[in-house]
DNA sequence: GACCAGGCACATC
DNA sequence: GATGTGCATGGT
């Protein structure tokens, strides 16, 4: 079928219209991990408040996490909004840490994907975006995130419904694409950066990298 | 003031 | 399995 030709070449008009995203927008793995919850359903502008705020009290790291009082996490953490939830999603996130991992990331990496995958979707408020997110972004692994924004462009064309499940949508970049890290990185970054640029109310209109109008 | 943003869990049918 | 709802801030 022709969607390895259209996904790929769906990548490189990106690509060549935007360069290279640089993501993900972090100094750490951990730091991946802890803004993939933060940035649950909002701007990344709001939670990038909240993470220079942990940063500023030196909270950005797995001790702190641990002994800090929800309460105070929450107002730490509030611009990014959904602030009580998150928090305790981040404390979620943090226990299972310490009570599998002594608190290391680095010993999850080491992991096979499918086994972090499932360990991390049972954690309280870590969904299969979060979770690919952070396989993707702070452990490296060749997953495609699959997010709103990927949905509305690959619906717009006609190529999965929208409502299809994230399986479906995965499974069209895992087995149309090669599995690449830097490739899946890369592209989800694009998706979100045209969907800033064009997806709000008019997904892929006119003068969109990827509008329906050129082909 | 309305609308939106790099989701998820939970209730209900 | 599908659908509806609560969660909340800050920018446009």
């Amino acid at each position: 079928m022709s969607c390895k030709a259209s996904l790929i070449n769906f990548f490189h008009k990106l690509y060549s219209f935007y360069g290279e995203q640089k993501w993900w927008p972090a100094d750490t793995p951990f730091e991946v991990a802890i803004g993939a919850i933060l940035t649950q359903n909002t701007n990344w502008s709001n939670v990038k408040k909240a993470i220079d705020n942990l940063k500023r009290e030196e909270l950005l790291n797995p001790q702190s996490l641990k002994h800090i009082s929800i309460e105070r996490l929450s107002e730490v953490i509030k611009p990014s909004g959904y602030y009580r939830i998150k928090a305790k999603r981040i404390k979620a996130f943090i226990d299972f840490l310490f009570d599998y991992y002594y608190g290391n990331l680095k010993i999850i990496k080491e992991q096979e994907t499918n086994n972090i995958r499932s360990q991390l979707l049972s954690i309280h408020g870590i969904g299969q975006e979060t979770a690919d997110s952070i396989l993707l972004y702070a452990f490296e692994k060749p997953v495609f995130v699959v997010d709103s924004y990927t949905k509305r462009v690959i619906s717009r064309h006609k190529i999965l419904n929208y409502n299809s499940s994230y399986k479906e949508f995965q499974d069209l970049f895992h087995n149309e694409l090669k599995q690449d890290v830097q490739l899946y990185n890369e592209y989800h970054a694009l998706f979100v950066r045209v969907g800033k640029d064009y997806c709000k109310t008019k997904p892929l209109c006119d003068g969109c990298p990827l509008s329906l109008d050129r082909k």
